[in-house]
DNA sequence: AGCACGCCGACT
DNA sequence: GTCGGCGTGCTC
């Protein structure tokens, strides 16, 4: 007998032998193989009774078999990842936790699998607080198959209540699970409870865990200890041997699509893997993406609700949301319009919290007022921001700081404004105008780590980008690698009032995702937001239509006006995209040589049913790289995409000395 | 991922 | 003349 074996290698499946006395069923088990000089271990993804390609040399025996690892419909789901996302099979293996559970399951050959499932759980009594929803879950759950729903909550604390509902509900009838949340900061609200009502059957699983906290884990749940896994995009690999129900929270988040390494979307293929293990998927969202209200409307997703459509929901109690129209003339300096700034200082006064976003850091650009000239980074081609404190002007993509001009480069004028405000100048003028100190909370590098405050009390008055929404809460405990799985319940202390000081920068930028991300932006403060407070938006088009739907929370109005805009302008979802980029350093050699090569690539392209656009030389914005080309291919057919993709990548590989980044269905183009 | 093969610059 | 740089290619 023959096996065909992966490697987590950027290599094809090889064929070896298996030697006499091994077992029949050797597909999904872990094996050790010879492999340039070494021994490497593998999973068989097949058998053959004859090798199914001649080899010069002679094929060589397996030197070491192991237990199985993967079930039939889990290796079925890795060809598909690895087809999808075009990539070998070991790239997509490598992804998938495969060299720990390989090194837990020769280590541990010896060992005896532990029974499992031992720990009863305690069930505490579910808080009465269902509708529809809890049921529809419940019978569709008894129905075995795959089926996916998509649910539209009014908060996150009611994602998660249907959820935890859901599964009080199923207590002891449930079967496997995987519960995916975006931000491992996020994990802690689910762990909890589900521990309280499965105890040792849960565990969590993300990257950031170290490796023995990581090991132990994947133990757990190989040996049939822990059965539900709560868990960040790559907890959706766990190696269950089957999974009845698969949950994605905020399945909207862009955090589920991985940005380096094999560009998965967590939520996308969740709904794969319950497409293979016939399981019962549940996407939920305070603000579902445009993607799944499509896959609603062409019958691929069930719409859970009370009557199954959204429009039917009564309206919920929801802060008001006030367009605050901003004066359009140009070089207009204001920066909190006075309505927001009176309700904030009588919220200060009653000591009440108050949160003012803004789009950037630093103080502000600095613009020439005589010839309007504003310094850009010499590498990456940005505007440089002024940053006050340092006095210094900076890049946000490479860091590059250069001492603040006392003078124009351009035209030699003195005279240099700030322009614009990012949240150093706001806080400024907060603490100038309402005379009360105010928190300045930036995104920090390392995501999953929660800001921890020092006061005893959460600051009144916060500045921040919009990853300041994490301090809704009190206090928090450090999500740390080791620590993950004990989770302490956030308490919360919502917003008064919150207030975009620049909602026009969610507005203006050519990206077709831009109003949707606009609407979830505002949303998701508008949820963290008190029901009887107030979310400001300050614009110069206060007649923008999305910030209309927002400001009624119209949602079907929304998704129907974006639906016929995507539609309009042939973009996803009625379109699919593959995006190839081929990044360089600025030493590198001419670019237009790789340019002509890629254009090469590209005009292979034979099909009529798909787009190409491109190559085109674009900045890139990253540590090593600074420049980069771009290939987007476009088609309403993903076959004749995915086939073309394939062809196109083979020309690409024949550049010379060229990296390939292989984008499918990228967020950012 | 490793490891070998292979074609151009500074040395015992 | 050789030693060695790492760019490119192969691994059953």
């Amino acid at each position: 007998m023959y096996v065909n074996v992966a490697f987590p290698l950027k290599l094809h499946p090889l064929t070896y032998k298996a030697h006499g006395g091994a077992p029949a069923d050797l597909r999904g088990r872990i094996v050790l193989a010879p492999l340039m000089g070494r021994n490497i271990r593998g999973l068989v993804i097949s058998t053959c009774e004859k090798p199914e390609i001649l080899i010069k040399k002679d094929i060589r025996e397996i030197r070491e078999i192991y237990q199985s690892v993967m079930s039939t419909s889990a290796i079925a789901f890795l060809q598909w990842l690895a087809d999808y996302y075009l990539t070998p099979v070991g790239i997509a293996l490598r992804s998938s936790f495969f060299e720990q559970i390989a090194s837990i399951v020769a280590k541990g050959a010896e060992e005896q699998p532990g029974a499992g499932g031992q720990g009863r759980p305690v069930i505490i009594p579910c808080e009465a607080a269902n509708n529809a929803a809890v049921t529809a879950i419940c019978t569709n759950l008894s129905l075995q198959g795959y089926r996916s729903f998509l649910y539209r909550a009014e908060s996150s604390g009611g994602e998660r209540s249907l959820l935890i509902s859901a599964l009080t509900h199923l207590k002891d009838s449930l079967g496997n699970a995987v519960i995916l949340a975006p931000e491992i900061a996020d994990l802690e609200h689910i762990v909890s409870p589900l521990e309280d009502l499965f105890g040792e059957r849960v565990c969590v699983l993300h990257s950031k865990l170290s490796k023995k906290s990581a090991a132990d884990a994947l133990k757990r749940i190989i040996t049939g200890v822990s059965d539900i896994v709560v868990g960040t995009r790559s907890a959706i690999f766990a190696p269950l041997r089957k999974i009845s129900f698969i949950a994605v929270l905020a399945e909207h988040s862009r955090s589920y699509k991985a940005e380096e390494g094999l560009r998965y979307n967590g939520r996308d293929i969740a709904v794969m893997r319950g497409f293979h293990e016939k399981a019962f998927v549940l996407l939920s969202s305070i603000c579902p993406s445009v993607e799944s209200v499509y896959n609603v409307k062409v019958g691929k997703y069930v719409m859970l609700g009370p009557d199954g459509d959204l429009s039917k929901e009564k309206p919920a109690e929801r802060p008001k949301i006030k367009i605050v129209a901003m004066p359009g003339t140009a070089g207009h300096r204001m920066i909190l319009a006075p309505d927001l700034l009176k309700e904030a200082k009588r919220l200060a006064s009653l000591k009440e919290r108050f949160l003012f976003l803004s789009s950037r850091k630093g103080y502000s650009l600095l613009r020439c007022e005589e010839c309007g000239f504003v310094e850009r980074c010499r590498t990456c081609d940005v505007p440089l921001v002024f940053h006050k404190g340092d006095d210094v002007l900076k890049c946000q993509y490479c860091g590059s700081a250069e001492k603040s001009p006392v003078s124009c480069k351009q035209c030699g004028g003195t005279a240099i404004g700030a322009y614009g405000a990012g949240t150093e100048r706001v806080k400024e003028q907060v603490e100038m105008l309402l005379k009360a100190e105010a928190l300045l909370v930036e995104k920090g590098r390392s995501a999953g780590r929660v800001i921890t405050e020092n006061s005893p009390d959460l600051a009144a008055l916060v500045v921040g980008t919009s990853y300041a929404k994490g301090l809704a809460y009190k206090k928090s405990a450090a999500v740390s690698a080791e620590g993950a799985g004990v989770a302490v319940v956030k308490e919360e202390r919502p917003f008064a009032g919150a207030a975009f000081l620049n909602t026009d920068a969610l507005l203006l930028q050519p990206d077709f995702r831009l109003y949707e991300r606009a609407f979830q932006e505002i949303i998701t403060v508008a949820q963290m937001v008190r029901k009887d407070g107030t979310v400001f938006l300050q614009t110069k088009m206060p007649r923008n239509n999305v910030l209309r739907f927002i400001k009624a929370y119209d949602f079907d109005g929304f998704y129907h006006y974006e639906l016929e805009q995507r539609k309009a302008f042939n973009n996803p979802p009625y379109t699919k995209l593959i995006l190839f980029t081929l990044p360089f350093q600025n030493g590198q050699k001419e670019p237009g040589l790789i340019l002509a090569e890629a254009q090469r690539a590209a005009g292979a392209v034979n099909s009529g049913a798909v787009d190409v656009l491109g190559p085109v030389e674009l900045p890139y914005h990253s540590k090593k790289y600074h420049r980069c080309i771009q290939l987007l291919l476009k088609s309403k057919d993903r076959n004749a995409l995915h086939d073309t993709a394939r062809s196109v990548l083979k020309g690409l590989v024949k550049i010379k000395g060229a990296k390939i980044v292989v984008d499918v269905d990228p967020l950012k183009i």
